[in-house]
Formats: C-alpha cells, sequence, structure tokens
DNA sequence: TCTTAAATTCAACGATCATTGAAATTTGAA
DNA sequence: TTCAAATTTCAATGATCGTTGAATTTAAGA
C-alpha cells in the first residue's frame, strides 16, 4: 500500500549516478534492461545475480539515484529504466552507460527470456 | 625514481571506471582536465578542492581506474586523461562523462588559470 | 650541505558499502 | 481463514571509503 520512493530526477546528482554504477551487480542488471525486449522486467528475474535480500539492496540503490523505476503487481515488482528522464537530466548519458556494459564481459549475463517468466 | 604505475587498459572493469567517479571531488578534477586548454595539470593546482594529502589519495583512484596518468617533473606532478586510450577500451565513455559533470552545477569548479601556473 | 617546496605515504577514525540470514510484509489462491 | 509466494526490512558482519594530520620522500635552489 505504501507507495514506492522516486527521486526527483532534478535533484540527482552526476557522483550519485555513477556510484549506482560502481557495482557489477548493478551494471548487470542495467544491462538486462537495456537489452531486453521488454520495457520492464520482475524483480524476480535476477536471482541468478545475488540472493533476493541483496538484490533488494541493489534494487533500491538504482531507484535511489533515479536510474530505474519500479512499479508493484501483486505480490511481484516489475522494474525499469528511466530512459526519458535521464536523458531529459544527462543528455546521452544512460546510452553511453549500457555502451560501457555491453564491452564489459566480466559482468553477468541473464538469458531474456527470463526477465518476465513468473 | 620509483615509475608512477598506470595499469593496463585492458584490465579496466567498467565498474571500477564508475566508482572512480562516484565522488564529486573526483569529478570536479576530470571536468577541470577536460575543460582546460592545456592537456595537463599541476596536482598542486587543485588545492582548492581539498588537502595535499587527500587529493593524492583522489589521484590514486583516478590513476588506478585507468582515467588519469601521472608524470613527474622536478618536485612537481602533472595529470592528464587517459583520452585515446579510454575511448579504445570504452567508446564515447570520457565524452560523455565530461558532458555529465558540466550539466551538475554542484561540482566545485577552478579557473583555468590555476592549472598550470607554479 | 642545508633548506624549502611539492607531493606521497602512513596510521588512524568514523561512515558507508556489500553481504548474510532471519523476520516481517503484502498479496493472491486454496 | 489459512497458506504460500515474492519481496522488503532489519540487525549484524567485515570490507572499503573519504578524511585528517603527521611523517616521509624526492628534487631543486641557496
Amino acid at each position: 500500500m505504501k507507495p514506492i520512493f522516486h527521486p526527483d530526477m532534478d535533484g540527482i546528482d552526476a557522483a550519485t549516478v555513477f556510484g549506482a554504477l560502481a557495482d557489477p551487480t548493478r551494471l548487470a542488471i542495467v544491462l538486462a534492461l537495456a537489452d531486453a525486449e521488454e520495457f520492464e522486467a520482475r524483480c524476480g528475474s535476477f536471482t541468478d545475480f545475488a540472493s533476493p535480500s541483496l538484490l533488494a539492496y541493489h534494487f533500491a540503490k538504482l531507484r535511489e539515484a533515479g536510474i530505474t523505476r519500479a512499479r508493484a503487481e501483486g505480490t511481484s515488482r516489475f522494474i525499469s529504466l528511466r530512459r526519458e528522464e535521464l536523458d531529459g537530466r544527462f543528455p546521452g548519458l544512460l546510452d553511453s552507460i549500457i555502451a560501457t556494459a555491453r564491452r564489459d564481459p566480466s559482468l553477468p549475463r541473464i538469458s531474456e527470456d527470463k526477465l518476465l517468466a513468473p
């Protein structure tokens, strides 16, 4: 019932965004969201990356840095990239981040068809 | 006499680069280097940003993440951006970082003519 | 040689971070 | 109402981070 907090994009500073990306698991989440056909993914799709409670921590970091939004549906949650808003605040940055993540072979990947499966 | 360590760019991963940028002082250093006419700056030019010992810590972080190089001359040191090398590893990233830093008014700035003055 | 200047290194500190496992919350289904 | 699934919250841990101030290094100049 309690709404999910999403920060105003105008208040986001650059160092906070980079801090949210300074972790391979979070970078892998962003990459998976970027490379997926669907624009959102179920939170439970990422259990290959970390334990549920650790994932919740990483999801909160990304959300509080303005990079992702979250939406609740039933007992599930879906997250997606705040593409347009982030591009308004820092034009071109998200695309560059995604391109950078793609170039890093050390990042864990996830098969795309896992992202929405219940 | 002991040479300054510069990591091989191939071994740099994306999360390390973002981690080096997750601090306003280090972002301000990168921004100053990017906006300067000269391609390098004396380390002592940044004392507005932090104390000498704290600056040395930040310089090391940037250097170990592959973002900057350092060169000793007499008792001074000069740092510069590893533009071409970084662009080879992560094309377009540095320009995007610089554009992002420019859009963040909360970052401290330095008058450009301080960067080389002895 | 003695001194000064420029910068780093080191030891310490409190703060934040990533991680774990258990407990709590929320919702839909039996 | 009870149960199970999905996810978060909480408390605790060790590790890393940003910061300070003192000590050290290095090289140039008097």
